[in-house]
DNA sequence: CCAAGGTCTTAAAATATCAAAATAGAAAAC
DNA sequence: GTTTTCTATTTTGATATTTTAAGACCTTGG
């Protein structure tokens, strides 16, 4: 390797490694994607839009707060989610930061 | 929801969500961006300029070979992985898909 | 052939994740 | 103020992942 300085900022692979992981399951991305279609959207909406059961709904729904892709706004007893799409960049970006680099 | 339809590709949820599985850990992300900066390599090469255990750098190339996300080719000794863009690509649209989709 | 080097596999223990069901909380409707 | 509606939390059991340590499998060099 020819005296290779291997430097990672072990901090940010936690939290690159966080987000994606947070984005690992099918039903997430089924939300999230919901989501996306619809800007913002109540949970009742979601889950049984989706079929998917209420309380599963909202134990995905907490995972994506707190990974920081979703937010949610409480008006009255409704809770309205939505992407956060700064985040989802940042998600893209520690993807695409092995994507090529190297090639043309 | 004025009759919204939800139709959602099941099989490429699963499929993307594996994928992201595959990505979501900072050692494998590491490795990746390691082979990444390095075209292609041994595993000697990975787990010493790491500083991971030989027996999980193995487990951890395992899981990305699955995926797809790396391949590996045998030369004697020599187990040499290298990076499948193209599955990287399909990581990448996976989350562009949720992505300011409905935003400018 | 034998030893050494390079990598993979297996098995076990610790930890994390998941679904399911029940319960809790808070706001609105009555 | 009680009930209903909407959502979150907690708990439990099942399953999956991660690490660790040990051993197995090839290949090359002597």
């Amino acid at each position: 390797m020819k005296g290779t300085k291997v430097i990672f900022d072990n901090d940010k692979l936690h939290y690159s490694s966080e987000l994606m992981r947070a984005l690992a399951h099918p039903l997430r991305l089924k939300i999230l994607e919901f989501i996306d279609e619809n800007q913002s959207i109540n949970v009742n909406k979601i889950y049984s839009n989706l079929d998917i059961e209420q309380s599963i709904t909202s134990q995905h729904l907490k995972i994506l707060r707190m990974s920081g892709v979703l937010s949610v706004e409480v008006t009255g007893k409704w809770h309205v989610y939505y992407i956060n799409y700064d985040v989802i960049n940042k998600v893209e970006k520690a993807i695409t930061r092995f994507k090529n680099k190297n090639l043309a």
